[in-house]
DNA sequence: GAGTTTGAAACT
DNA sequence: CAGTTTCAAACTC
């Protein structure tokens, strides 16, 4: 396994630490663990279990030392940071080559050339992880990330690329900062990108060239609610065209080489995307670095990711940091409720961080309600859209759709044939919240549900809609593998929610009246006169009249306030059965409003190539791994556990 | 698809 | 550090 060695102690700082032969900070080699990765990309197949045929892929790399060891010899040799990192290494592989194996299966249902294998850098980047997450735990680090920018890209290669561990750390300015060596190529064969950045919050860890990896309480959940390889239609297929997740810039002045450029900022090389005179390639590789280090000079933590903290899948929202902007936002005119904002883009509300004027995204909005609801009703309706073309279009071979894309051309161009939302809809809805109207909204979004219900009940195959089936009809789907399927069971579920939703603000309604009061409830509070700084103005932000806001944490790429579809049921199948939660993906209760009901949660649902922002970097409160594995059990003392309550995990 | 708006990044 | 300009994405028509 990945040999992580520490060579050294103490801080740096970042910009010292990135100078070759610069003193560093404490160098941590993961160039074992890439090589045992690199195994992966031998071409496997998905006709033998996992572990039969991963580990014999990977033995030649650990030819030098003992792979395999009794209980007695794990005993005598392995510590119990050790057997954490051996056991969370075993677990994230296991999740690598699932999806790679899943996306397989995809590909050959759907006709077309088979994914490529994970690559050397995926490899590399999951050794940086775990890097990261034994710096983490070594240093104590609170919500540890490892960040790897600035691709080595020596010929032959030489250092892959610099991680930076850091995060809430319990002594301000403690820094552990490491550079991990791969023997992989610094960039694959084929050009794709040779930088990356790595969050590994508790949103899991998004590997460089596609394919994300979660810690494995929510490898569980991602895997109950889409099949791998089937993805979602995108919400808007131009400038947020997706590949494999990541979006194309269309830059025509920055060259690609300034934080402009969504590519450079997130540490990917630019590949596919429109620009014009890019110099973010492999091919200027000089520039780019000149540049790369331009920005690092002026900004060490440039390529750090922006939203920082966060629980995990809000199971414990209230034990941990909520997720919040880094530097926090300026917006003045949007209110925080469009994506021009950063922190509504994440999914995450705005923090005493952000000099945002009028805000409304704060927990308790309702005006963020209502967009929330606007988009969810616009997910419906689009996943609908997609599920139908998806139906209509023969499923036989392309050519055209390749496999580095994901072969997602077909989601893509039912993406591109979705009518626009219903603007007239969203503007009554506001219009309509702005003058207390409740009672009129929840009307009107009566009559699109039931519209919406009678449209779906006349397309052949419906089966109606109850209040339990969500999960159900998910599973089912992915058991048959069906795009449209799936799409037909997210979108039952999607309403399903929807009217869970419009049912808890009807009974807000009816207890406002009941109460006397028929004022429009934060409606009011969030329609104030522009220019007012909202810190000054929000009461539903000052923490001494409120608590501390519960944050939405939803996994990456999941609109804003989607966050209570996700968290809660568990698996209907479990596909990672070596792996367990510590502390389960039990119901989420994030925000009030948005927490479904107890007695018929609502199938879970991911929205993967939902346009987030770069890197996706959500949520996060350090997952507590625990990983039922043939290793000695890791016992509640061991470092697993202490390095979670001491904050200082992955 | 063109034009406008928006807010982050870059610059002064 | 504040104000201004540049930039590209988000948004509107």
């Amino acid at each position: 396994m990945v040999q992580t060695q520490r060579h050294g102690q103490g801080t740096g700082d970042r910009a010292a630490a990135m100078e070759p032969g610069g003193q560093g900070p404490p160098q941590y080699h993961a160039q074992a663990g890439a090589q045992a990765y690199a195994g992966i990309a031998n071409g496997m197949t998905a006709s033998a279990p996992l572990a039969q045929q991963a580990r014999p892929q990977m033995a030649p790399a650990y030819a030098a030392q003992p792979q395999y060891l009794t209980q007695q010899q794990m005993a005598q040799q392995i510590t119990p940071q050790e057997a954490s990192r051996r056991a969370l290494q075993a677990a994230l592989e296991q999740q690598l080559l699932q999806q790679h194996f899943a996306a397989q299966g995809a590909a050959a249902r759907a006709g077309v050339p088979p994914p490529a294998p994970p690559t050397q850098h995926q490899a590399a980047a999951l050794a940086a992880y775990l890097a990261a997450h034994q710096a983490s735990l070594q240093g104590g680090l609170q919500g540890a990330q490892a960040v790897a920018v600035t691709p080595g890209s020596q010929p032959g290669g030489g250092p892959l690329g610099q991680v930076y561990a850091g995060g809430a750390m319990p002594n301000p300015g403690s820094q552990a900062q490491m550079q991990f060596s791969a023997a992989a190529p610094a960039s694959r064969a084929d050009g794709a990108s040779g930088g990356f950045v790595m969050s590994a919050h508790g949103g899991g860890v998004q590997l460089p060239f596609g394919g994300r990896v979660f810690p494995p309480a929510q490898a569980a959940a991602q895997a109950a609610v889409r099949p791998p390889g089937v993805r979602p239609a995108r919400a808007r297929a131009s400038s947020a065209a997706l590949a494999g997740g990541k979006k194309h810039c269309n830059c025509k002045n920055s060259r690609c080489l300034k934080l402009y450029c969504e590519c450079f900022a997130s540490g990917r090389y630019c590949e596919g995307c429109n620009c014009v005179l890019c110099n973010n390639n492999k091919e200027s590789e000089a520039v780019r670095q000149a540049a790369v280090e331009a920005i690092l000079e002026r900004n060490p933590c440039a390529f750090r990711p922006k939203i920082q903290g966060g629980t995990d899948e809000g199971a414990n929202a209230a034990a941990g940091p909520a997720p919040r902007h880094n530097k926090g936002c300026n917006c003045k005119k949007s209110g925080c409720l469009k994506k021009y904002c950063e922190c509504f883009q994440a999914s995450i509300f705005c923090s005493d961080n952000c000099k945002c004027i009028d805000c409304k995204n704060f927990e308790g909005s309702d005006a963020r309600e209502v967009v929330m609801m606007s988009l969810m009703h616009e997910q419906a309706r689009h996943n609908s859209n997609a599920m139908q073309q998806a139906a209509k279009r023969p499923r036989v071979a392309d050519p055209l759709r390749s496999s580095a894309t994901g072969g997602e051309g077909g989601a893509a161009a039912a993406a591109a044939t979705v009518p626009r939302p219903r603007m007239m809809l969203n503007e009554t809805m506001r219009e309509m919240v702005k003058r207390g109207g409740l009672e009129e909204m929840c009307s009107l979004l009566m009559l699109v549900a039931q519209e919406e219900e009678q449209r779906l009940a006349s397309e052949p195959g419906y089966q109606g809609l109850s209040a339990d089936d969500g999960a159900a009809d998910i599973s089912e789907a992915q058991r048959s593998g069906g795009l449209s399927e799936l799409y037909e069971a997210q979108e039952r579920a999607v309403l399903q929610e929807y009217q869970s939703i419009l049912q808890k603000i009807l009974e807000r309604v009816n207890k406002k009246t009941a109460d006397g009061g028929d004022a429009p409830n934060g409606a009011a509070a969030d329609e104030r006169a522009p220019g007012e700084g909202q810190h000054a103005q929000e009461g539903a932000r000052d923490p001494a009249s409120q608590p501390a806001p519960a944050q939405a944490v939803v996994p990456p790429g999941v609109p804003p306030g989607f966050g209570a579809l996700l968290g809660g049921a568990p698996p209907a199948e479990d596909t990672t059965p070596a792996v367990r939660p510590l502390h389960g993906g039990g119901a989420t209760a994030v925000g009030q409003q948005w927490a479904p009901r107890a007695a018929a949660p609502a199938a879970r649902m991911s929205y993967p190539n939902w346009p987030s922002a770069s890197p996706p970097a959500p949520p996060p409160r350090a997952p507590e791994y625990h990983v039922s594995l043939p290793q000695p059990a890791l016992h509640t003392g061991g470092a697993l556990a202490a390095g979670a309550n001491a904050g200082g995990h992955l």
